[in-house]
DNA sequence: TGGACGAATGAAAGCGCTTGCAGCGAGGCT
DNA sequence: AGCCTCGCTGCAAGCGCTTTCATTCGTCCA
């Protein structure tokens, strides 16, 4: 099967008996030209199966009509929930998104980010706050929008949608010391370059200071955010330092994976532990026990981007930081702290 | 901060005292001009933080390396899994992907897919072989190579890479049966326009009417791929018509869903009741009790689908069907049917 | 009836890059 | 010494579209 070539505007102009400029019109901006040159126009069109030249069209607009967006692994729930809602939002007003990802690493980032520059996307989303300096560099000379998701920035200076993590840190914490709990461990992910887990974890370590408590170093670990490092930190921390009756983990698969660890280990929840999560990705509620958890509205995060970013495109006013509200979700896997 | 514009390679070649076409080669085919040149180039670009302008150079060139992907939602596990395989391989190799999701709707497909040719993608990922004729028609049309993912022309006439849903669900029903179950019922996907779903029913029913048994209608039911559609569908079939001793779902999120309603009302999975699932998605394993399904590969899916297209893209040969090897992962959630 | 105006169309100049072709020395061969 | 080759570079022609500006023609009003 031979690749025929497609037909261009030129070709639809020549089929119509119009001029090339009126064909663009006819497509473009059709109360520009008469209703029966549109027709013919658009019949042509749908006769040679027509499909626009996008680069062509960009070359000549600067407009892509694509949004890039460099994310964290999106089998991680809550960014494959964002980017869903991202792609959907973006494609509704017949733009296309434009997926790059990274293994937080920060390097990886900053190529995925430049590489999607360099394909012309009109906008960016990006996700926290922590990024390779010449990152911010670039795009501030490509003069490309950005958003930066999940995060707020609390100076108010940087385009954010996202929810405060810490504070919803100290709440889901306080809801623990309310309960009893003394003795605090934690399962972080990263927080190298990662304000969301720095965050969380520094809102638990001020729950606790307000409480005169702190998080011994022994009772902290740092891991990628999966179940099975959840379950290994969990193996871990119960084998080095044992004694404490509350985890709080830096996001629900790391919570799920802790929860079940606990089951293998035959500790009950909440009888004997804690575990909380945060996040609150599906699974969160059908876990066993259902687990108490912080939810991040992931999905809007992903879809108010979107609007967000088109809406600067549109030339129309937007807040530079949008902060969504979350929510405690009190569940079965925390309970009053062993006597 | 205005806008200021961005390098283009002209800005690059007078910086650097040479030609457009020095530049160009500099930067694209280094080997072509003298050593002394290219650094010099080199040096210009940097200075200036050139970014090439990828429209401008995919009008020229006919590539775009891009490559696009129309997905069902994301959100679903095993396509988050593909999504992230996919984005990763093609970053590996400097392409980059558009993603477009669908909601199961053809037209949506569609659209979706004239979006993503005329963004100028290189290749382009399906799920699944059913498709809008238009679809097709468009493909050919436009030359553009394409993979079908998940599924396997059994007439080898497509390029695919993807699994046997129908035997693998043959086999997971044969499971089931040597359990000594006799009355099933199925928490079905939609199988109007997705021919996996299709096959996985097709699969279940087959290896029932070996053993002479049937799938009577009041026992299926067919919904959308998610936790909360397979615990109603349970429950509705639990009215409807209870007495089953076996559910196969559709996929895990089903399943787990089902699993779900089990524990409200009491139902001892095992014992009373066994459910199996399909795709092996990592909640899976954790969920309570661990979930008997299948084990299909999404990340090699996504990871092959790119290999593969990259590889037509280079001229390689490439065997049209790849199909991948399924296991069945036996678990907690069956066991022996109840006297 | 003439002039002004507006609607509809066309001609042509880019948008920023790649690439075929040609030019130009320098060096090797006969 | 003359010719050819070869490595390096530059010129210029597109790639397929949009958009400004000019032109034409019909219409309306004085």
């Amino acid at each position: 099967m031979k690749a025929k070539v497609n037909a261009r505007l030129a070709d639809v102009a020549r089929a119509a008996g119009v001029s090339l400029s009126t064909a663009s019109r006819a497509l473009a901006d059709p109360q520009l030209v008469h209703e029966r040159t549109r027709a013919r126009v658009r019949e042509a069109a749908a006769m040679l199966g027509y499909l626009p030249h996008g680069a062509a069209r960009a070359l000549a607009t600067r407009r892509s009509r694509t949004i890039g967006a460099v994310f964290p692994p999106v089998d991680n729930p809550i960014f494959a929930a964002a980017t869903q809602a991202l792609a959907h939002e973006l494609a509704s007003r017949n733009y296309t998104l434009l997926l790059a990802t990274h293994e937080y690493d920060p390097g990886a980032e900053l190529a995925a980010a430049r590489a999607l520059l360099e394909r012309g996307v009109d906008g960016l989303v990006l996700v926290g706050m922590d990024h390779d300096p010449e990152l911010y560099r670039m795009l501030a000379q490509s003069g490309v929008p950005y958003e930066l998701a999940w995060s707020v920035d609390p100076a108010g200076y940087q385009h954010c949608v996202g929810v405060a993590h810490r504070l919803a840190s100290v709440r889901l914490t306080q809801h623990l010391l309310d309960l009893g709990h003394r003795r605090f461990a934690a399962v972080a992910g990263r927080t190298a370059r990662n304000d969301r887990a720095r965050d969380r974890l520094a809102g638990t370590r001020e729950a606790l200071a307000s409480h005169g408590l702190e998080l011994p170093a022994e009772r902290v670990v740092e891991t990628e955010f999966s179940v099975g490092h959840g379950r290994r930190a969990l193996r871990d921390l119960l084998e080095r330092a044992p004694g404490f009756t509350a985890v709080v983990c830096g996001n629900d698969l790391l919570a799920i994976g802790a929860l079940h660890e606990c089951a293998r280990r035959g500790i009950a929840v909440p009888r004997d532990m804690s575990v909380a999560g945060f996040d609150d990705i599906e699974m969160a509620a059908v876990a066993t026990p259902a687990l108490t958890t912080v939810h991040v509205p992931a999905a809007d995060i992903g879809r108010l981007a979107a609007e967000r970013m088109l809406a600067r495109l549109a030339g129309e006013h937007v807040a530079s930081v949008e902060e969504l509200r979350v929510e405690l979700i009190v569940r079965e896997s925390t309970g009053r702290a062993p006597a």
